[in-house]
DNA sequence: TCGTTTTAGTAATGGTCATTATAAAAAACT
DNA sequence: AGTTTTTTATAATGACCATTACTAAAACGA
């Protein structure tokens, strides 16, 4: 029934992403848009709806594509191995190729025009949520002896996405995966499991 | 020699500092700025230029009425004190007033259209400076014994400065005053300069 | 008081933005 | 082959963007 499309809805969905990812929501044009998918405005717009809808597509396949590593982490015995996978792939995709990406949840929107509002909030909603998993898994953790009892399980969740988030900015700022993962082995070398690795760290 | 200025400059100015703070420099229109300065278009050209111009001048603004916490606590005598009133500082600045600021230097561009570029580059030019400007201080610490000999000072400004803008995107978001204090008492409590420190950490 | 100088406000400018009518082209089904 | 259905590409739409002529008004010096 009818002619078939043209062009591959994931690739374009793919290079939509790349854009995304490099040039946040707003700054991101629909001229942006059709040249690195190689699809004209209307294609696009019958393919993914408009360029917020577009967007959020973008998104989910950013965290099928991207942000696995993060329920891998969580799935970790140890929490320690919890937290070094977490890093670690941040790292990992924030530096994805040697180029300078950081995080399409960061990038995206971090101050914005009213217009983009709703964005920026999915944003937040979404590093929430992944806040939300990770304390949960912390306080697993403290209830199974892993962590101290004293631990403050919501205060660690809250500095890791911290670290993560804050090494999105300097990676997109041009910072190299040698300088990140250095910080990653001190936060992991400080991280209050192992009386041990801090006592590494001191010297 | 003829009519003077009917509206205050520095009162225009930190208008527009507050809406370049709260939106960003792509997220800020011009329409943005003659509502929150009061000032007709032609005004703030005539007054500040275009909004490149303005956007610098609001920075410079920032950066003497917010950042002086930052040359301040360089100037502390113990590494330990200078990390603490930075990263106190950040939050300060960061949740002023009980609103979600974040950091101009962070929420003015992270990622951006080209257009923008020179601005984003700006504010990585300031970042990087304040990064090396603390990266010095911990190598005079380290030369005092304030610091282990073994101490990686590059590193270790990196990772202030990484949490610093991890809290300038959390605040942005929402965070708390509180939230993000308790996580600045964990980085001083895991600061390598002192054992004891650490002990009561892991408790 | 008169002319000069600078500001203020209105409104226009060209460009780009996201979004869509429109119409041609191509594939599938009858 | 003919009809229908869907996808293309061209190009138009109105809104908003930063920027600026232009005109009127206000304050200064003479």
């Amino acid at each position: 029934m009818g002619r078939h499309r043209e062009f591959d809805l994931d690739k374009a969905l793919d290079a939509a992403l790349t854009m995304f990812w490099q040039k946040g929501y707003e700054g991101t044009s629909f001229e942006d848009l059709t040249r690195v998918t190689g699809v004209a405005r209307p294609g696009l717009y019958a393919a993914f709806g408009n360029k917020e809808a577009l967007f959020r597509k973008a998104l989910d396949r950013y965290d099928a594509k991207y942000m696995t590593f993060m329920s891998d982490a969580l799935g970790e015995p140890k929490v320690y191995d919890v937290i070094r996978r977490i890093l670690e792939g941040s790292v990992k995709v924030q530096t994805l190729g040697g180029s300078s990406r950081g995080c399409l949840g960061v990038n995206g929107a971090v101050a914005c025009s009213d217009e983009a509002e709703p964005i920026r909030q999915e944003l937040i909603a979404r590093r929430n949520a992944t806040e939300a998993a990770l304390r949960a898994r912390l306080k697993r953790a403290r209830q199974e002896g892993d962590l101290p009892p004293s631990a403050d399980c919501a205060m660690l969740a809250g500095y890791v996405m911290t670290v993560s988030q804050g090494m999105a900015v300097q990676a997109k700022a041009g910072a190299s995966k040698a300088t990140l993962a250095a910080i990653v082995a001190h936060v992991l070398a400080t991280w209050p499991s192992s009386a041990s690795k801090r006592m590494r760290a001191a010297r």
